[in-house]
DNA sequence: TATTGTTATACTCTATAACTATA
DNA sequence: TATAGTTATAGAGTATAACAATA
């Protein structure tokens, strides 16, 4: 960032490209613009990145940030259940869940009904973690979209997306 | 699937389970039902997933549909104003471009004017290919869809999703 | 025999550095 | 020197098969 003090001269300052301005004209996007789909991933891609700029203090990703949030909300329950219910596959979750043990957040346990299966628990620290997540979440994240829709047209966008999701 | 005589006896038929039903209860999602980025991820996933079905006897990912609609509406365009449009980085185009010069969809042609840059073109055949691929999007993709949400929504949903993907 | 957690593996996406040929 | 296309490579994310322990 350049400091320049007020009683410097006025620059000869050209359009001040705002976002990496390219060289050349924009393209038209065609049907691209009316493609669901297109705009979908986009928008998703985009709400991911500043998850993860606001969640940047903690170190959370959103699958992550996911996890914690249903073991608090589902105590008792084991890899297999959470996994599908956040659509992740159980082989891919044994590494996910590996990282968030050895930093202290979750603990595994095998039940003493079912040998075979682990109880998954939020640790203090893990809770602790979630509690302080949430409030960044609520604060810098969601925050900043509702003011950008306005409340009224983000309720009706979680609703439609919701629609999609399981009906589609 | 089973096909039966109508002359056959009842069977003693249990709840059939619509769609790969869990043998446990389901979970509490919590927060997750409110937060933006789930929904949007979620929705996404479903509609790539049946962007792909309807396009099966095409072969297009929605990233390959996207290529050939832009330079469809963009000609004389090279590589690196293709790709940053769609937020593909140069790298990863080649191979992208490879495949579907392959498939004589298009051609790279070098530039008279710079002959660093290649000119990217649509083939006849990558002309014929996105015109039938853009009847089946529209017929059996976007139509699924609009009806799911009402056309009203439908375009109240695109318009909140291009805000959030320029403007977020 | 079936299920839970796990390992191994592979394939796609995405991201960065560096090369070449041109400018 | 800078840019366009390319190569190589590494890291996520996602997918399937198969094994050990347990039911």
């Amino acid at each position: 960032m350049t400091v320049s003090k007020m009683s410097d001269i006025d620059q000869p300052k050209r359009v001040p490209p705002m976002e990496a301005a390219p060289e050349y004209a924009a393209l038209q996007m065609g049907e691209l613009s009316e493609l669901l789909g297109y705009s979908l991933k986009r928008a998703q891609l985009k709400v991911f990145e500043d998850f993860l700029r606001c969640m940047a203090p903690l170190q959370l990703t959103p699958a992550q940030f996911s996890v914690l949030l249903l073991l608090d909300h589902n105590p008792g329950r084991n890899q297999t259940e959470i996994a599908n219910t956040l659509g992740i596959l159980r082989p891919n979750f044994v590494a996910m869940l590996d990282a968030l043990e050895s930093r202290d957040l979750l603990t595994r346990m095998r039940s003493p009904n079912d040998r075979r299966s682990h109880v998954l628990t939020l640790t203090d620290k893990g809770g602790a973690t979630l509690t302080r997540a949430k409030k960044l979440v609520a604060t810098k994240h969601e925050a900043r979209l509702i003011e950008l829709l306005g409340p009224a047209n983000h309720v009706a966008l979680l609703g439609m997306l919701a629609i999609i999701a399981q009906d589609f």
